[in-house]
DNA sequence: ATGCATGAGAT
DNA sequence: TCTCATGCATA
């Protein structure tokens, strides 16, 4: 079973032309959400006595940090949340076809995570409780460089679409794909946060370097320094890889590429997007003479989204509780929302963020 | 350089 | 609903 039956590595290359999803404004959308389904997961687990010690120690120190925040007169919410959201992305060009076949990285070890003690947020008793998750997210270590092209806190704030899309997406676990003789993309397997899969079968019909963490780290590298050599930004080249004309690749945003270079993306992403980077790489020195750059098709969407801000109290807790529970239910995280006086969204993404934070997190680690 | 968010596709 | 790839907004 698990084959990787039900998708192919089929990129679908055809534009479709998808007029976009222009919802103006759906802030509605927001509103409404997932609905909010339940999942009546009820199975008692033997773990779930040991969770629920844990969690009881999570809500203990969740509880301080709420009732310091929210000890009753809390101003106001702890997230700014204004959100304006608006600029659809305009996908376009949708599903691109780059490496389709991945992995599966996550097996899914069916873990004690899954497990949903009863209670959450009942027992606020026990003022004990270490903290000492918090992992944080600096991660990204391969920065170096301290500022590579300074950003230039450049403004192109013009939301364009990003073409390029979701490269890789998941599953797909064959590795075989046409893009693979194609050269874009090496794709095979190796999951992101699985085993990097460095040539266990005699048939590396793909280069396994491809996928090596030192080098897609050499060549973060090389690149950011070729990148500043030839005086353009990180967000210069996002746009600038639209100029390359790659089927299925478009533009990319500042900050893909900053997170490219230093390696804060996921390991799949990060062989995805190595090819396209390489091109425009030399390219860029090819005609470094002239080239330069080119007025992109920019446009001046007026909406702004803003960014919430989760209050350090409110994010504290919200850590304890990932440190217990990282995939809480919906009802979970309805519970921890309105502890902490958040919209339910707002925490249901947090959750979702820093589950990818950590797998980024572990799979370096292990390299 | 990163936090919070959206959306497509997979479960 | 979750994961994953990406992006806008911001520190």
């Amino acid at each position: 079973m698990m084959s990787m039956n039900s998708k192919q590595p089929h990129f679908a290359m055809h534009a479709t032309l998808p007029e976009h999803k222009y919802t103006t404004l759906h802030s509605s959308s927001e509103a409404i959400r997932r609905a909010c389904l339940q999942t009546p997961q009820l199975q008692s687990n033997i773990f779930a006595s040991l969770d629920e010690t844990l969690l009881a120690r999570a809500e203990a120190l969740a509880a301080v940090d709420i009732a310091v925040s929210q000890g009753k007169t809390h101003p106001f919410k702890p997230d700014a949340t204004y959100h304006t959201m608006n600029s659809v992305p305009c996908s376009s060009t949708s599903t691109v076809p780059l490496a389709h076949h991945h992995h599966h990285h996550h097996p899914h070890h069916p873990h004690h995570q899954n497990l949903e003690p009863p209670d959450l947020m009942d027992h606020l008793n026990s003022p004990s409780l270490t903290l000492m998750s918090s992992a944080h997210e600096g991660a990204g270590g391969g920065g170096g460089g301290g500022g590579g092209g300074l950003i230039s806190t450049s403004s192109h704030a013009h939301s364009h679409m990003h073409g390029l899309s979701h490269l890789s997406h998941q599953a797909a676990i064959n590795m075989n794909s046409p893009l693979t003789h194609h050269g874009l993309l090496p794709g095979h397997h190796n999951g992101a946060q699985g085993a990097p899969g460095l040539a266990s079968n005699g048939l590396a019909s793909i280069n396994d370097s491809d996928t090596d963490p030192r080098e897609l780290e050499a060549f973060a590298e090389r690149f950011k320094q070729r990148r500043i050599k030839l005086g353009v930004t990180q967000a210069d080249v996002g746009s600038a890889l639209a100029n390359l004309k790659i089927p299925g690749v478009g533009s990319l945003s500042q900050s893909t590429i900053c997170r490219f270079e230093s390696l804060t993306l996921s390991h799949n992403n990060m062989i995805a997007l190595k090819p396209i980077l390489q091109a425009w790489l030399e390219e860029a020195e090819g005609a470094q003479r002239e080239k330069m750059s080119k007025p992109d098709i920019f446009n001046g969407n007026e909406k702004k989204r803003k960014r919430t801000s989760i209050a350090a109290p409110e994010k504290r807790s919200l850590e304890a509780y990932f440190a217990v529970q990282p995939r809480p239910s919906s009802e979970k995280i309805a519970a921890i929302a309105e502890k902490l006086d958040l919209k339910k969204n707002v925490v249901r993404v947090w959750f979702c963020n820093q589950r990818q934070k950590q797998k980024r997190l572990k799979f370096s680690a292990a390299h």
